[in-house]
DNA sequence: GGTCATGATTGTAT
DNA sequence: ATACAATCATGACC
């Protein structure tokens, strides 16, 4: 039998032709050749079977279903060929029929439990302990941070003391400068807030979304499938897993975009001011008078940062950067610190007349000195204007060294 | 735009 | 921990 002719047999029975014209090609040319309108009944057909579902072929070709069928295996007319029969859709007729009769079986809850068991017993307890890990380290390092730095957690309180922090450790002078750029961070931050909890919400949204539409997948493929509850709850960790990662994504660049931020506004080289007047007035004044020894002591550094309205640390730097640009270039300072010196004779001999010295800016220092010393007094302003220029050297040298004031007193 | 002044940072030594 | 020295980055001035 030609292609053409087993392909006509299995229409045999919609296209009009007996199993008999089937069988004889002859009659077959002869039906092929009747006119157009049979032909075209016959394609109307095979589209129709086309169109047909499974359960539809099933009910035609088995309309009275019963778990007898299943059983009745022995029936050579029903299992005894494979190819016994095709329905349109190309399935053999008695492996859809088979399936069917097995979804329909009443022992098929009992067998679907019991395969179930097997399932959970062998590849699922097998998986599991490889599934059940412990929480990431890098979330909880980007939840920790995204929580420090006020974009996650509570909506006010983190966020802004994030931003006073920031500002704060920015060390700027506490003017309306100041406040601008902390308002300025705090609405930045507010942005990238936002950002990151919408972006979280959509991910969250398609996340739910996405296992309830594998969830039902799941229980629909459980009627036809041995499927377990853990099997479903090992699916949705899986998929709870895979958007986990996308969410790191997102708090990875979170994170990014809030240091990007933060170093922005925290980079102090950046925001350099100049201190005013008055704070380097201060800051100079004590310097010069305490030329011998200019190390201000802790407490010293503070009351001069209160003054000066700056932080201890940038009284710090101060020192540090005019003990080493002095030292450098004694000659280039000598006029400034003639003029300080004389500014702090005026202001000594002014007060010493009638308060104690105890109390002027230029004794703070006093439980600093060396051991090996006298207490230290304002320097003498006849020190730095007598001095010859030869002294500098000297004086450069002293600075190294805390037992510098009552050798230079004698210079 | 170039130059200098100056506050801050970094690496090293003590 | 602190100081020093070198360096960076910015502001101010010309």
């Amino acid at each position: 039998m030609d292609d053409q002719t087993r392909m006509l047999a299995g229409l045999a029975g919609l296209g009009g032709l007996s199993q008999g014209d089937v069988g004889d090609p002859d009659s077959v040319r002869k039906q092929l050749g009747q006119p157009q309108q049979d032909i075209g009944d016959i394609l109307q057909q095979i589209m129709a079977i086309t169109d047909e579902s499974l359960d539809e072929a099933q009910a035609r070709c088995w309309p009275e279903e019963s778990p007898a069928h299943w059983g009745g295996s022995d029936d050579p007319a029903e299992g005894g060929e494979a190819g016994g029969g095709t329905a349109g859709g190309g399935l053999p007729l008695n492996f859809q029929h088979r399936k069917h009769a097995l979804n329909c079986h009443r022992m098929k809850p009992a067998l679907f439990s019991v395969l179930c068991e097997i399932k959970e017993k062998t590849v699922l307890s097998i998986r599991g302990i490889q599934d059940e890990d412990p929480p990431d380290p890098q979330i909880m390092r980007l939840d920790n941070m995204l929580l420090a730095e006020g974009v996650s957690g509570p909506e006010k309180g983190g966020g802004s003391a994030a931003a006073a922090a920031a500002a704060a450790a920015a060390g700027g002078s506490p003017g309306a400068d100041g406040g601008i750029e902390h308002s300025d961070y705090r609405a930045k931050l507010a942005q990238i807030r936002q950002i990151y909890h919408s972006e979280l919400e959509k991910y969250e949204q398609a996340c739910s979304e996405f296992t309830n539409h594998v969830m039902n997948l799941l229980r629909e493929q459980s009627r036809t499938r041995p499927i377990s509850p853990k099997e479903i709850e090992r699916m949705v960790a899986i998929i709870h897993r895979k958007f986990s990662s996308i969410q790191m994504q997102l708090k990875q660049s979170t994170c990014e975009a809030v240091m990007i931020l933060r170093s922005r506004f925290l980079d102090a080289r950046r925001k350099r001011r100049n201190f005013n007047k008055q704070a380097t007035e201060v800051l100079n004044e004590y310097f010069y008078s305490h030329l011998s020894n200019p190390y201000p002591s802790e407490e010293a550094k503070e009351e001069l940062a209160k003054k000066c309205a700056i932080t201890v640390s940038q009284v710090s730097n101060w020192f540090g950067n005019k003990r080493i640009r002095y030292k450098k270039n004694i000659g280039k300072f000598q006029e400034e610190a003639n003029l300080y010196a004389v500014k702090t004779a005026v202001d000594a001999a002014s007060v010493s007349a009638q308060a104690s010295q105890a109390n002027s800016p230029a004794t703070p220092n006093s439980g600093t000195v060396c051991p090996c010393q006298p207490p230290l007094t304002p320097t003498p302003p006849s020190i730095s204007i007598t001095l010859p220029p030869h002294t500098n050297q000297l004086r450069s040298m002293l600075l190294h060294t805390h037992c510098s004031s009552y050798t230079l007193a004698e210079v």
